[in-house]
RNA sequence: GGGGAGGUUCCCGAGUGGCCAAAGGGGGCAGACUGUAAAUCUGUUGGCUCAGCCUUCGAAGGUUCGAAUCCUUCUCUCCCCA
């Protein structure tokens, strides 16, 4: 079977994990655009790397000519999915819903182009907050099984845990937001993480049956990182998106850091470079990797950030690493010229940085001998730093080998 | 509604009156080795004005010279029965 070629695109690139019926999706979408949809809950403030790959699926499928709606789960947070979790999320407020929804669309403005010709931007608050519960059920709810939605593999774990009945209802929702935009707007795929394979799949069922129409799902792989780590997470949580919470040097070191093996899987996934570009880059071995990685770091955070955001993440890396050149981008602070005169004890200088949270923390690292101020190592936690020591208008602190804060004196 | 079991430090989990800032594991951090990779080994991992002091074992009281450990009330979670 010869692909199409938004889903070559995608089988190429390592996205396509499950789909329902690959063949019959492929030949639908031979035969013109086709809507499809993307649903995201509001559940945080921000998206991060976890949200990313069927963002990227979204947009080369955009790109190969079909119609996405984007769809904010302003309503389905309301009631938090199962799948996946051991535990029930804590419920959050409406409010909170509604800030979230609206900060994350905007975080996808650099991806997709929702201009309500060539795509859409949906929430599906607007049909399910004022749904009637008796009409619900009697419309929808009679449609399903409770002992085929038991037997669902998202619900195995959380039959040992337990599954609160609102969330029980939590696929119900999403079935029925399928339905509506198969009607609303013709979508006949709906994509996401494999994690939603039971949801979608519920979905799909609810369309043959009361439209007697045939519908698609697509699942992405959950990536995983070959060292077992969690994919997207550092010491200090998520990688997100919002540059309040990771910043962009964060970031760019985050992808700078990704395990050799890897690379070219991450390149494929979350940059749109050229496959053949990307073999090209990762064929190389060893130390040769490390500009592949580099470029990745580069792209992301380009994609994120913008061009200007990824030169410089890009600078204070090399500068922060090479030594010398621009170190005007490192994470830095800002302390008056009359204190570091006076003289700043180094624990309190270094806790006073994101480098360290506390003044033990600070001593534990000075004594282990992980602790640099202009890459002299600092021998004792008696020492005072002060102006004579400034380079450049600043100083250059750094604890391990990889972590780099710059304080300036002004 | 009735009965039972529990809530311990970032997580899991030991600890039933002083030897407990609390075993062990995970994770984190640091050192060695390296390539800002992985693997491995070692050290470290509540706060502070650090041989001392302060705060912590769901919350609030109480008993005691002394409480994570005993008592009372409250609160939350899980399980069984209805």
């Amino acid at each position: 079977m010869s692909l199409t070629p938004g889903l070559q695109v995608l089988q190429e690139r390592g996205f396509i994990k499950q789909c329902t019926d690959l063949e019959g999706l492929n030949k639908l979408m031979s035969e013109g655009p086709v809507a499809f949809y993307l649903g995201i809950d509001p559940t945080g403030p921000s998206l991060h790397v976890g949200h990313m790959v069927p963002v990227f699926a979204l947009s080369h499928l955009q790109k190969a000519g079909h119609k996405p709606v984007l769809l904010s789960g302003g309503g389905t947070a309301r009631i938090g999915d199962p799948s996946g979790k051991t535990e029930m999320r804590k419920l959050i407020t409406y409010e909170e819903i509604a800030a979230n929804s609206k900060s994350q669309m905007d975080q996808l403005k650099n991806f997709v182009h929702l201009d309500g010709e060539n795509g859409w931007m949906m929430n599906n608050a607007d049909w399910l907050a004022d749904l009637n519960y008796i009409d619900f059920l009697r419309e929808i709810g009679s449609q399903f099984s409770v002992n085929r939605m038991l037997s669902f593999e998202a619900y195995k774990m959380r039959m040992e845990t337990g599954l609160s009945f609102i969330e029980f209802n939590y696929q119900l929702l999403q079935s029925y937001d399928y339905l509506e935009l198969y009607r609303r707007r013709g979508c006949r795929l709906q994509i996401g993480g494999d994690d939603q394979w039971g949801n979608i799949v519920a979905g799909i069922d609810l369309i043959r049956r009361l439209e007697s129409a045939e519908a698609y799902g697509l699942t992405f792989p959950l990536v995983t990182r070959s060292d077992g780590k969690k994919m997207g997470k550092t010491e200090k949580g998520a990688v997100f998106l919002d540059p309040a919470l990771t910043s962009p040097y964060d970031m760019f070191q985050y992808w700078r850091n990704v395990p050799d093996a890897d690379v070219e899987k991450f390149m494929l996934l979350f940059t749109f470079l050229e496959v053949e570009e990307i073999k090209e880059l990762c064929k190389g071995e060893g130390v040769a990797l490390n500009s592949a990685k580099e470029r990745l770091a580069y792209e992301y955070t380009k994609l994120v950030h913008g061009e200007a955001e990824a030169e410089s993440a890009l600078a204070a890396a090399k500068a922060a690493f090479g030594g010398g050149g621009d170190t005007s981008n490192v994470p830095s602070l800002e302390i008056p010229m009359a204190e570091l005169e006076a003289g700043i004890g180094v624990l309190e200088l270094f806790a006073r940085t994101d480098l360290c949270s506390s003044n033990g923390e600070a001593r534990r690292l000075v004594q282990q001998g992980g602790a640099r101020i202009n890459d002299i190592k600092v021998g004792s936690i008696d020492e005072v730093i002060n102006a004579s020591r400034l380079e450049e208008g600043g100083l250059m602190l750094k604890a391990g080998k990889k972590r780099f804060f710059r304080v300036t004196a002004k």
